[in-house]
DNA sequence: ATTGATTTAAATCTAAAGATTTAGAGAATC
DNA sequence: GATTCTCTAAATCTTTAGATTTAAATCAAT
């Protein structure tokens, strides 16, 4: 599990000095990594980043002076290919979902054992993605529930479900951005007919004006309703 | 782990009939949960879950007649609380994406240690959402992957970045489907004066009407933008 | 102190959007 | 065969929307 052709370097970013210690000591004893720096500053963090160039970094995300997420974000902008592990005290659902959303390697809360930390390091380092168990439960939660709401506001009264095909060929023109000639252009039909189908369009959506169709139609699964159309 | 008031009432619907054989005795002898019904269709799954009520589905998603993954929202629409864990053959990322974004609890592949499958049964029952580290690990892969593409057309040039705090606050109203008028008295300015912050949003995000501005916006984190900084 | 950016505002004009009515042709339903 | 639905189209009219120019007040920064 653990042989890499050089030493894998490891930065090591928490407010938290006596932690920031304790983790050096528990990488330097009980792997074959390098700590090639720590630092109690997100920005120094980032800084550091740019200089070593480490394989990994163990970011404390709970810290005062700088958002440990927004930390994160700048990492993977610099696009080092930089693995990160996220370190919380907290196994908030959304903290993990957003860390992980960023594109965090991994998420391993503070008060876990020493032996789950150095887990995650190697199966990090081995570019997988790891989450402990628990978290990974917690996370997978509030995915369904965010997408849940989605699938919920489309299982009511979709009032997309009025419109004829036509009418969804023109809607789906309109959530491109197209006016009245560029719609009637590329079906091949007259702008006034183009009229007579937007206006019905609005009446069904019940909407004043075609932002507002757009609007209704990308908050209620339009794209993903034609989508899957045509791909059927 | 394996207690509960009255036995757990299971279903399992499995084209194939030997698997499904084999896991209804699988599950007789190593669990004490009830199988309550089996079936080959993924239609008569669905009645039968209707007629059952089971706690548990285990639903093979790779069927030839009916997309497991379709039966699996057909299940979750009934909203009966109904848990349900993919069978699959394959460990394909979008397979597991999309059965996990539906609802699904788990997600089994048919060629895992049968200790494996019981171990996610009981994980599920017991509330849990469950997917053995080797899948969750394709998963949020697939997951990042998805989510990279929004945060990297943000990260190249965001003209969203030029626009004023006014023209933010303008564009925000555009995007929930405001016109000149309601606008300008919700920002207790005149429609002129809207007119021309409009006009200079349209000029930085290089569109030619407010259709296009507003899917700019949604297309490129404004919402997301706008959020950051009202909780900053 | 002056420059530059932002916010405000008005006037004017053209173009586009939206509302409403009417109507014919074809397909499907009953 | 009659009816309903969909798609097509035009005419007319009113209302927004959008382009362009000009300009004053405010404010931050050099």
């Amino acid at each position: 599990m653990r042989e890499f052709k050089r030493k894998a370097r490891v930065l090591l970013i928490d407010d938290n000095a006596d932690h920031l210690r304790g983790v050096k000591e528990l990488i330097n004893i009980e792997t074959s990594y390098d700590v090639v720096g720590t630092t109690t500053s997100a920005n120094m963090g980032i800084n550091l980043v740019k200089k070593y160039q480490p394989d990994l970094v163990l970011m404390d995300i709970n810290m005062p002076e700088k958002d440990g997420l927004q930390a994160i974000q700048e990492i993977e902008k610099l696009e080092l290919g930089t693995k990160i592990i996220a370190l919380s005290g907290y196994d908030d659902a959304d903290l993990i979902f957003r860390a992980m959303k960023i594109g965090a390697k991994g998420y391993v809360l503070k008060t876990m054992a020493s032996a789950q930390l150095i887990y995650a390091i190697d199966e990090v380092l081995n570019g997988k993605v790891y989450l402990p168990s628990a978290l990974s439960s917690r996370f997978f939660e509030y995915f369904q529930r965010t997408f849940k709401e989605e699938s919920a506001s489309r299982s009511e009264e979709n009032l997309l479900d009025y419109l004829t095909t036509r009418e969804e060929e023109v809607l789906d023109l309109l959530t491109q951005g197209n006016n009245y000639k560029a719609i009637a252009a590329k079906l091949f039909i007259s702008e006034t007919t183009v009229k007579t189908h937007v206006n019905n369009i609005f009446q069904k959506l019940q909407v004043n004006d075609r932002t507002q169709a757009v609007l209704y139609a990308l908050n209620n699964g339009f794209a993903n309703k034609v989508r899957a159309k045509i791909s059927a």
